[in-house]
DNA sequence: GTAAATTTCAGGAAAAACCTAATTGCTCAA
DNA sequence: TTGAGCAATTAGGTTTTTCCTGAAATTTAC
């Protein structure tokens, strides 16, 4: 079985004393090859020493965890990180991710999780923990369902100046929209303007932005 | 340990037979309290029977997985409902949870995905197999990269024909543009000209959506 | 120090947008 | 059932904008 190098990250000894006790006598296959009290001591961890895994914390010292993410992410990106946090909000899950982290688990958790992540991330997968999990798949719904939301009734418009809207947003002349219609240019032109008082809207340019803003035409 | 009440839904009976068999061996807390080989016997089944969860197929004769999860889940919305699919896109995994399902796991998982599954939805949790989670993380990822995404302004564009570009795609109009920067409607008249021929772009149009997809302009 | 690119602008043709109406068909309620 | 109201369609004429063809002044680059 091959030999799993982890490095830790974590601004509390304890913490990283607890990690690794943990680590290595769960698992024979896995070593810490060494630790870190900050981004700044990590980053210098990794320019001597093959590091497969490093397990951060997002709330460290010079250089946080995220950026740390960034920078080692940057040169190593075989190398899987795990975020390790106390923060249920979105806004640092989305953010590990940005910056490549592999997996993101809560310090709340239990250390079979850990575990579990550590086995995921090495299949080159993402790991989240449940809880975050959920409100991830949560989000990912109602990003969804406003992208059609939107689609279905935006303001007043009828359907046809929906339809009509869409086609400008998508960038197609008055022209072509009428020849795809079928109706004259003029129509179109109606169609516009009435659209136009509708959204309170005076140029074609905020027209555009209006529909893509709103999911109706995507970029 | 309370008794969990399941239906199983498959237009296949080999299936349903192996899922009972499954079940019913591996915990004595799971009882199989119903086949149906379609939507219409499925939702036959809930009227004279308490259901605690039901595993659907997601492919069935007269009415399908999707819709009979509808119907159940608004007559019954304690009711915990896994799809079982073999389909790996997101559409259907998508409407399956449109269609508020609790769950959805592909039939190519291993038997324990499913016990795992049915533990978590029965936790009011959401369930998804593991490469279908990947899937919706990584969409989640691109969905909130599409609605904010801001630097790499590449292209060969001068500093004077991005200033312009933007202020475009901020919706002004041509002389508007021309007031703000002290020079004449001509001169913008030529700088877009210049930056549509550097973008290979023919409508004003494509124009502003070039920029919003840069992050030149924001919404 | 010359060539190339950037920034500026004009005149006139072409195109598109804007304004004012007007016709048809459809629905809904008095 | 009839007329008010709205949606969808279009025309004519005016105004505005864009497009095309230059081209001069300035900056940058080699």
């Amino acid at each position: 079985m091959k030999i799993i190098k982890i490095a830790i990250a974590d601004d509390h000894k304890i913490i990283r004393d607890g990690l690794r006790s943990l680590i290595e006598k769960k698992s024979g296959s896995l070593t810490i090859i060494g630790e870190a009290q900050n981004g700044i001591e990590l980053i210098e961890l990794f320019k001597h020493n093959e590091v497969d895994l490093a397990i951060i914390d997002i709330s460290m010292g010079p250089i946080d965890g995220i950026e740390a993410t960034k920078i080692i992410k940057k040169k190593f990106p075989n190398t899987k990180i795990l975020i390790l946090s106390m923060h249920k909000e979105k806004s640092f899950v989305l953010a590990s991710l940005k910056a490549k982290a592999d997996g993101y688990i809560l310090k709340e958790c239990a250390f079979e999780e850990l575990m579990l992540a550590i086995k995921t991330v090495l299949e080159n997968r993402i790991f989240l923990s449940s809880s975050i999990n959920d409100l991830v798949i949560q989000e990912y719904l109602n990003l969804q369902n406003n992208l059609s939301k939107h689609e279905i009734h935006s303001s007043n418009l009828t359907s046809r100046e929906y339809e009509i809207l869409k086609l400008i947003a998508d960038g197609l002349a008055t022209k072509e929209i009428a020849h795809q219609l079928n109706v004259s240019p003029k129509t179109i032109e109606s169609h516009r303007k009435q659209i136009m008082e509708k959204l309170k809207i005076t140029s074609i340019a905020h027209l555009i932005r209006y529909a893509i803003k709103e999911g109706i035409s995507s970029l």
